[in-house]
DNA sequence: TTTACTGCAAAGCATTTGCAGGGCG
DNA sequence: CGCCCTGCAAATGCTTTGCAGTAAA
């Protein structure tokens, strides 16, 4: 097992993780914490979120723009996306979490999360 | 519903997809197109496959590193993705399909495709 | 003192956009 | 003739890396 031995600047991250209750950017929590007294550099943003996500303690999704979204590992919120305005419909339950067990034993793979998304067009762009 | 009326180049880049039994990335299919007699530029590359993608013909998957990889709409392939490696096992089943439709009704929302990946370690990475 | 973390700035890469030339109806 | 497609090159935006200063053990 990964011993948790953290950074000042992971264990803030990790923090302003919490005050968010959704996904967020490296640039957004750069720009969060640029405005406490103590800021932190871009790189090291980053660098703590690679550690913390090869840890265990934070999940990533990417969007199609070549983003990337943080987050805790807890929920499991997943999404439908317009392909065509980029709006996204949160789901509300998730018909996956219970496999996770059986792939881990049977791929021999230590599953820390998930990352589920439907695409397609939204009512309002489907019209058009 | 949205006519196929498609480019010549969109049907290359179909073509082109048809070829290959995986998903592809951009780059790669340049890479591909370029070896034949008449090339195509990158920039026609990306916006056939924005045309294709909205259209419902083609469906992405994007990586942590940024890179989107597409292929044609067809099969449910799902990965198991290393964090530390980047290897990747495929799986052959999807618990997933079978729900399209129900959500599909339920938000009022056409979905064209979805992407499911579990994100963790391997066997070879748990164990340093 | 020795090691690891941090910040800044420069570099890297995939993707997007502006614009002029070219093909097709 | 006019419109859309195309290619090239420049620009964009997120992310990574090099390096020197700094904090921690």
């Amino acid at each position: 097992m990964t011993t948790p031995r953290r950074t000042r600047s992971q264990t803030r991250i990790l923090e302003s993780l919490k005050q968010f209750d959704r996904s967020v950017s490296a640039q957004d929590l750069y720009a969060e914490l640029r405005q406490h007294e103590k800021s932190m550099g871009l790189a090291t943003v980053y660098r703590a979120l690679e550690a913390l996500k090869k840890e265990g303690a934070v999940q990533v999704r990417t969007l199609t723009t070549g983003e990337s979204l943080y987050s805790l590992i807890q929920e499991d919120r997943h999404h439908l996306t317009c392909l065509q305005c980029g709006g996204t419909i949160e789901l509300d339950c998730c018909p996956v979490h219970a496999l996770e067990k059986q792939f881990s034993a049977q791929y021999q793979f230590k599953i820390n999360y998930h990352v589920l998304e439907f695409f397609g067009l939204c009512q309002g762009c489907a019209e058009v």
